[in-house]
DNA sequence: GACTATACGGAACGCACGCTCCGGTTGTCA
DNA sequence: TGACAACCGGAGCGTGCGTTCCGTATAGTC
């Protein structure tokens, strides 16, 4: 474990860390590239590309992709980083809303369609094709977190049954868009959401008296 | 192409074939052993473990073990398709039931069930992990149309919503075997079918007058 | 324009995994 | 028991991918 010199990620722009000198320009420019093409290749392929490929497509060697992001996981977290917290914001700026269901089911919607646009997402949302460590964990948790309190407000609104926990919504939001990755035809996944919600909607105790009604909390 | 000496699959016994001698008494107890040890392999960790690690738990050498299957596929295959129709002969077991909803809904937890106890099952279902060729692809075909007729009939029942399609379904469940192999701490795959189930079960339009109820024929 | 720290590119390395090859072993049959 | 076909084991090959190394190019500075 020695000082690695420029290989410690930085600002997103590439600004200097404390003391040390900007980086040159050209290496700016490169830097850029290959955030921009890393961004379009996982969000069109998911994060289970090969680095080469990124690297060319931003017309630069890997050795140069390498230099700016130490590991392949660190070059998804600078992207991943940043389209999760963005998630998670929107989810917090629904919290005040006058219609608490409108904007749980809203947001739910929200996030698989921005998930099965970027496929990128579902691998991190179904935590399949890359552990991360805890950086981008964070993240997740957050996004997470504003998922729960989106919840709960829902919950004491009535529009979403009491017995669903924050966890819960995670694990049928994840499940969700992996159908969206894994697409039968004639299914879209606003299909899958669809009778999730309403899943999530129906009260305790609603099915018919034919089918015997687990209960969650069993 | 050529002709495989005694690569073929044979009955899952290795009788043998017309015309072929019957396989060496070593021979035998080998092929038993792999397909045993693959079989719990295959259910402990899922499709994706080495073959090296099968021939080991077996024991037996790797050469051993592509002499009697030419391929990891055909390794799979040769345990996924008997536990594959196994399910679509329950399935179809259920058809005549009086009680079409309970069927129907009791499958789909057998299903989900099934599939958190052989971690293979989930890959088959999700689509993940491996691409199959004709004879797996047939067998999961078959198992999809057998839950299909189950579901028309709990569908006549009035059971389960009139707008699902079989595709839907599929898609329904497999996501829901992949929440199974993704769990999140607190959740187990049955609170997320019990959310599916219950979305099945809703009426069309019988969401609260706050939240807009999207059509799945939309 | 010359000089140097900085950055570049891509060949090459290490590892994992599916699969093959072949010298040695063993079951079977006369 | 001897002889041969059938079978075994595991070293090793090919491929794909993440990562490193190092000779070369260039931006920034005087």
């Amino acid at each position: 474990m020695e000082a690695e010199p420029s290989a410690a990620v930085k600002g997103r722009d590439g600004s200097p860390g404390e003391g040390r000198r900007p980086l040159r320009a050209d290496a700016l420019r490169n830097r850029a590239r290959v955030l921009e093409a890393a961004e379009a290749v996982f969000a069109a392929e998911g994060l289970d590309v090969p680095v080469d490929v990124i690297a060319e497509k931003a017309g630069v060697g890997v050795g140069t992709l390498y230099r700016h992001f130490p590991t392949k996981e660190k070059l998804c977290e600078a992207i991943l980083i940043e389209r999760v917290a963005a998630l998670a914001a929107d989810a917090r700026s629904r919290l005040d809303s006058e219609d608490p269901g409108g904007a749980f089911f809203g947001y739910l919607e929200h996030l698989v369609a921005e998930a099965s646009l970027k496929r990128d997402l579902i691998n991190t949302m179904t935590g399949a094709g890359m552990e991360f460590e805890v950086v981008a964990a964070d993240a997740k948790h957050d996004l997470e977190a504003a998922l729960g309190e989106l919840l709960v407000v829902a919950q004491r609104a009535g529009a979403v049954r009491a017995d669903v926990t924050g966890a819960l919504v995670v694990s049928l939001v994840g499940a969700t868009c992996m159908a969206a990755d894994q697409p039968h035809p004639g299914v879209s996944p606003t299909d899958v959401l669809t009778i999730v919600c309403d899943g999530l909607r129906a009260s305790q105790n609603a099915g018919r008296e034919t089918d015997r009604q687990p209960s969650l909390r069993g």
